[in-house]
Parts: structure tokens; sequence; C-alpha cells
RNA sequence: GGGGAGGUACCCAAGCGGCCAAAGGGGGCGGACUGUAAAUCCGCUGGCACCGCCUUCAAAGGUUCGAAUCCUUUCCUCCCCA
């Protein structure tokens, strides 16, 4: 996996398929893969986002793939194409972004994606670079070699239209300038998420009319969140971010659905498909298999030793139901203070949000003090070093 | 440009002068049960030292003892016609 190898031709190909949804058209891969070029792999990012959950590994893991056959990685930073907002998915219009925001959040973006990517092969790329440039001349002659009905045909579009939701004009040119992004950077293959699969192909469809040898579009799959049923985004509170906590990425992970299992394997690991069905072979419990799968995903993310720490962590937090060794600890945050209202005082640690939630978590005995239920409403802490328990995933030492 | 329908809590959606901190569903959280999860059952779900007070029903004003509900203006969305 690690630093450039030499494949032959059809080991090559094996490793791009694996895990892909579509390749269209999967002739064209062939031809150009058979050349022997350096491709040019583009990747289109969207700066809104800063924060990488598996997810987005997905894709670029497989454009690690690319790299390590020894082709060039493109991401493209849609710092101009943000004012729109992809409206994949989205039901509202999105506001824009200002330059800070971008550029934060590129930077952001660059440290997480190179816990994935190869540096060295990586090229990245702002893709107002050549937007801005763009005369409205320029604009309505690109504009024109597209119909109002192919661009709505879009499911995104239409699945609006037909709900009486609201389309911006402005949100019909985005598939334009994600494909004008093609034609500027002669990208040989664009990779995407199956919920690209028209942008990609517009892309596609541009480079041919604009006399370039058309790109390659290579959708993912989109991978399901924990809570097994939409895909997996922030802003559904249903994903593991790459740069959480190794506690929290084992944790989350093995509060996902079984059926997901498989799926993960595949798209998230480097087991091959015959090590994965071992797998389900040898182990009843799909406990088991969650943990090998947990542990080899924050493991990547992080350290096999945090890894490690984490696994412990999660069989004495939740299979023994005990306290947690390491759990994180607080500085009693008053001055003068000596005793205070429990809620108040989770409040002020920043574990609860209100009194009024810990009121009600008090209310229904998910409080624990050195590991005993406290069910009284006014109950008063004093000071000193106490063990604190709230619901089931919080733990904190208090010091 | 003309006509009509709308904007309610995290989301969907009732309510159309007081009994509304606002039905119902979803989601979330907690408890039970488990394999950690799912399924199921029960409970909670604006804030505040909290049997009371404070801020919420697109925004700002107004009417009223009293407004999410009535009036005015503004902003936003959809539909039909041009």
């Amino acid at each position: 996996m690690k630093g450039g190898f030499y494949l032959n031709f059809d080991e090559s190909i094996k490793l791009i398929k694996r895990g892909t949804e579509e390749i269209i058209p999967f002739d064209d891969l062939e031809k150009k893969i058979k050349s022997g070029r350096k491709l040019n792999i583009k990747l289109g990012i969207d700066p809104t986002a800063p924060d990488l959950h598996l997810g987005h590994t997905v894709v670029l893991s497989k454009l690690r793939n690319f790299q390590d056959l020894g082709h060039k990685v493109i991401l493209i930073i849609g710092d101009f194409t943000t004012l729109i907002g992809d409206p994949t998915g989205k039901s509202k219009t999105r506001p824009a972004l200002n330059v800070e925001e971008i550029n934060k959040n590129a930077e952001t973006y660059k440290t997480q994606a190179f816990k994935i990517l190869d540096k060295e092969k990586t090229t990245i790329r702002y893709n107002s670079e050549w937007l801005s440039k763009i005369s409205l001349e320029e604009l309505i002659k690109l504009s024109a070699k597209f119909t109002v009905a192919r661009i709505l045909e879009r499911e995104t579009f239409s699945e609006r239209l037909k709900a009486n939701e609201p389309i911006s004009l402005h949100e019909i040119l985005y598939p334009l300038l994600q494909a004008y992004d093609s034609v500027a950077i002669n990208a040989d293959v664009e990779l995407g998420g199956t919920d690209q699969t028209f942008n990609l192909l517009i892309g596609r469809d541009l480079m041919e009319k604009m006399g370039l040898e058309p790109q390659v579009c290579l959708t993912m799959p989109i991978i399901a969140g924990l809570d097994g049923k939409q895909k997996m985004s922030k802003s559904l509170g249903n994903y593991v971010g790459i740069a959480e906590e190794p506690n929290t990425v084992f944790g989350k992970l093995m509060s996902m659905p079984d059926e997901l299992l498989r799926q993960y394997f595949i798209l998230l690991t480097d087991f091959t498909e015959d090590e994965i069905s071992m797998l389900f072979k040898k182990y009843d419990n799909p406990k088991d298999i969650k943990k090998i799968l947990a542990f080899d995903i924050t493991k990547r993310y992080s350290s096999e030793e945090d890894a490690i720490k984490a696994r412990e962590n999660f069989e004495t937090a939740f299979e023994k139901r005990s306290f947690p060794e390491d759990a994180a600890e607080y500085r009693w945050p008053y001055e003068s203070e000596n005793e205070v209202w429990l809620p108040k005082l989770l409040v002020d640690l920043g574990l609860l949000k209100s009194t009024s939630e810990g009121k009600r978590l008090l209310a229904q005995g998910a409080i624990e003090i050195n590991e005993e239920a406290i069910n009284d409403e006014k109950f008063i802490v004093k000071k000193g070093s106490f063990k604190l328990k709230v619901g089931r995933k919080i733990f904190a030492r208090v010091i």
C-alpha cells in the first residue's frame, strides 16, 4: 500500500475497480491505462465541510490507489464554485462562504487528506484560478452548450421542482463550472460519489464539445452513516470523523448497524474480499468482527498504540460497564465555591448544554458519582476528587 | 405585471384570540432488554437554583386586559395567469 509499486495491466485494473460503483465508460479507462501515460486524476473538493469523515475517505483511498500506480492526482479546491455551493442532495440553497473561511477550511482539508494521500504526488489547484477569469461572454457561450432540460433532468433539480422547492438560477450553473474545471486541468479521470455522476458526466460532455479527450467518470458508493439509513454526513450527525479522538472513532464504529459491516470493510479498509469472508466465517458474534473493523480504522487514522487503548477503553466502559481508567480529567471550575448544584457543575464543565438537561438526566437516574446513581434533583456536589458518569457515554474524573 | 397559497421548536406538521412552552410523527437523549448495535417497551426533549420566572411560532410595528392566532409594513418561498 505504501509508496509506488509496479503492477501489470490486469492487476492495475483490478485495484482500480475494487469497491467502485461505476466506471463510465470502462473501455476508455482501459485505453488510458494501456497508453502508459501518467494520467491526470481529478477530485473536486467542496471547501465548506472542513472535517473529513469516513465517507470522504472512500474516494480519497481510491485516489491513493491511482497514486500508487504512478498517476497524478489533482485536488481542485472549489473556492470559486462555493459561491454557488453544490446543489447535490440539498433541498436548500447554500449560503456563500467568505474567503477566510474557505482558506481555513481548505487548510484543514489538506492536513486531513494527507493522512490518506501521498503529498508528493498530489497537486492542489484552486478553481478561482480560471473561473474568476471567465467573461460573461464566455459564460454565455459555455452555457449555450447545454440545454435547460439536460440540466434539469438531474434528480436533485427535478425532485426539487416536483416538491415545489426553490431552485435559484445560479445553482444550475454549478455542473457547468465543475465541468469547466475538468477542461482547465485536462482531466483523464474524475472521481466522485455516485451522487456526483451527473456532474462528472457533464464534465465528460464538455471536454468532448471543446475538443479534448473526454474524461472517464469513476464513482464510488456513498456509504451509509451510523444510522444505517442515510448517507454519512456531518450535518446528519451519523458520521465518524477521521480527526476525532481514537476513543470516539472506536466507540462510534462499535455502534454501527451490523448490516453495514461488510460494506465498511470493503470501502474503508484494505482487507481483501477473501479475508473479509474469513472473518465472517470465523466469528459468530458480529460484535467481534466490528471490533476488528473499529481497531483497523482507529489505527489507520491515529496509531496502533491509540487503537489498543481505545479498544481497552471500550471493553471496560461498555462491555464490563465499569469506569474507564483514562477518562478525561476535569478541574474543579470554581475559585471560591466549594459546593455547587450538580447540573450547574455539569454545564460549567462543558459536559452538558443546560442545567435543565442535567435536571432531566438526574430525574432519569442517568448520572452517577463514584458509581452510585444520584436521584436527587437538588443534589449538591462538594469539591474533591470523584468519578462522574453522565448517561452512557460521558465519563469524567473531577479533581 | 396580475391572482392565489404559505413561512410554527433539530426536521415534518397541527393550532387560527386566553385552557399554548405550543398536539402528532420523525430524530435525539435517558432507562429496561441485549451482543455495543438493531428490534421492542417506558420516559424525557426552550432556558433559568425550576412548584415560579424569562425568551420563543419569518422580521418590525400596532390592536387588545390578553396574540403563534387579528391588523399594517417588510423579507422569503411555491402555484396559476401574462
